[in-house]
DNA sequence: GCATGATCATGC
DNA sequence: GCATGATCATGC
């Protein structure tokens, strides 16, 4: 018998923290000695690179019960969930949730549960016991990991309104027979993951939508969720968290979204000028003011929303003309030439940044030397664009990346322009790239070469340097998605 | 007027 | 100093 009762969650848990400071390693090497570790398993343990491994490592060798991947808890009596997870150090030294949390998979195959708390996602969160291991990457091996925090955690009170509108939201797709159109960014503390490859073995049949084949998913805390975890439960820091919704019992009339979109709804047709005399802000042409306002509307001081870090939303402010024209495009985080040309789509940074963010765009329109506060909207990518136009540029991008970047150099009265064959705003209807970086830079194979390469620029596949490039999102995508 | 290349500004 | 968001400027 294992040093524990598995009954009593309190046991479990100080069970686990003898762990803390145990590399996996250690805790199978340790095992070998037990008599009630699991001997017979069919995983490898002495094999130093476990892949998925290292949870089950710990339930076998350490916990003494056989690795199943049944829909009940690990351990049912106690309700308590073992999830071995990470944390990244990052420059700052600040920690990092490594990964989002996989609770478990969804079933599309079978009628859905509609009562949150008879669902396995509610039998694996209520109660979970987090391992926290370091993911050291300058480790040779998985199994060098250390373990570092042992705790049961429950999703909070003011959260679990929210957690079960997501779930209802996930499951209403399914049930419409849209599961192939689902996304991560659907939602806001508990998602939809894509789970296992693209291949055909990862696609599933609809109970709901027999015709049309669904990408294997999981429920999941997302990546932003655990964060929040890992800074206020496990390790309490002075990460700055500001919720927008004090008051949790107005979850229960109303969904978070509308009760923040009413929130802006209150200053529609508010010029700017009106809003600096109303929070007492200085009114300037500063161009983060419009941004601050935004977060002063929705009744905060910084910009540092708790539910909107938690579920990873990001703020974006659009002021248009009189015309609804919008007249710039969305610029989103510069890329490296030779890491792009090595991706795949499904672990693109591109296909990542818009499978797992959330926006709310709040729309000022210009009206003479002012703005009014115009508009408000959540939205998140379809998954059509996602993996048809979006993907079909990506895949452009990179094979020019492959090719080799053509490059015509002009000669202008204000001096020298380097044009490229690059995704243009022409070529897609969703995205296109434009240069991102202070000043530009090139090395090309001809001897042209200007601008400091090493900061501004980045290496081509055949060794030329060309100015850091970024994604952007066409300005006629977003005014079309916002119905303007 | 728009598309595209270039650059500025700010916060950490 | 860099990452990121935002905007400028010119030629077609």
């Amino acid at each position: 018998m294992a040093p524990y009762d598995n009954t009593n969650p309190a046991s479990i848990e100080a069970y686990a923290k003898k762990l803390i400071g145990k590399t996996f390693k250690q805790v199978y090497e340790e095992s070998l000695d037990l008599d009630f570790a699991i001997k017979d398993s069919n995983i490898d343990y002495s094999n130093p690179n476990q892949k998925g491994n290292l949870g089950n490592l710990l339930e076998e060798c350490y916990f003494g019960y056989k690795a199943n991947g049944e829909q009940d808890a690990d351990f049912p009596e106690a309700e308590v969930e073992l999830k071995a997870t990470c944390f990244d150090i990052l420059k700052n030294k600040k920690l990092s949730a490594g990964e989002r949390l996989v609770l478990t998979m969804i079933s599309f195959e079978e009628p859905v549960e509609k009562d949150f708390y008879q669902s396995h996602v509610w039998n694996k969160c209520k109660r979970i016991l987090l391992i926290y291991y370091h993911r050291d990457k300058s480790l040779a091996y998985n199994t060098l990991y250390k373990i570092h925090y042992a705790n049961i955690v429950s999703p909070a009170k003011a959260d679990l309104p929210i957690i079960i509108n997501d779930y209802n939201k996930i499951i209403e797709k399914i049930e419409s027979g849209r599961a192939h159109e689902l996304s991560e960014s659907d939602t806001l503390y508990l998602g939809a993951c894509t789970k296992g490859s693209t291949a055909a073995k990862s696609w599933r049949t609809q109970y709901y939508n027999p015709e049309v084949p669904a990408r294997k998913r999981a429920f999941c805390f997302k990546r932003q969720y655990m964060d929040y975890i890992l800074h206020t439960y496990i390790v309490p820091d002075k990460t700055t968290y500001e919720p927008l919704i004090k008051d949790v019992s107005l979850l229960h009339e109303k969904s978070f979204e509308q009760i923040i979109e009413e929130r802006i709804e209150q200053y529609y047709g508010k010029t700017d000028k009106e809003l600096c005399t109303l929070f007492d802000r200085e009114y300037n042409n500063n161009k983060a003011q419009w941004t601050d306002l935004a977060y002063r509307m929705l009744g905060i001081k910084g910009n540092h929303a708790e539910e909107f870090q938690k579920a990873n939303i990001v703020v974006k402010v659009i002021r248009l003309e009189e015309d609804n024209s919008m007249n710039e495009s969305i610029s989103f985080p510069a890329f490296k030439f030779k890491e792009l040309a090595e991706q795949e789509w499904e672990d693109s940074d591109v296909f990542e940044y818009f499978e797992e963010t959330r926006f709310f765009y709040i729309l000022f329109k210009r009206d003479g030397d002012c703005y009014r506060v115009h508009k408000c909207q959540f939205w998140n990518m379809p998954s059509d664009d996602l993996n048809g136009t979006v993907k079909a540029g990506w895949e452009q991008v990179k094979n020019t990346i492959i090719d080799g970047v053509r490059f015509t150099i002009k000669e202008t009265k204000s001096g020298v322009i380097v044009k490229n064959n690059l995704l243009g705003k022409k070529d897609n209807r969703i995205i296109h790239i434009r240069p991102h970086a202070s000043k530009a830079a090139y090395r090309l194979n001809s001897g042209f070469e200007i601008g400091k390469v090493d900061k501004d620029a980045n290496e081509l596949p055949n060794g030329e340097y060309m100015t850091t490039q970024s994604f952007w999102i066409n300005n006629s995508y977003i005014l079309e998605q916002l119905g303007l």
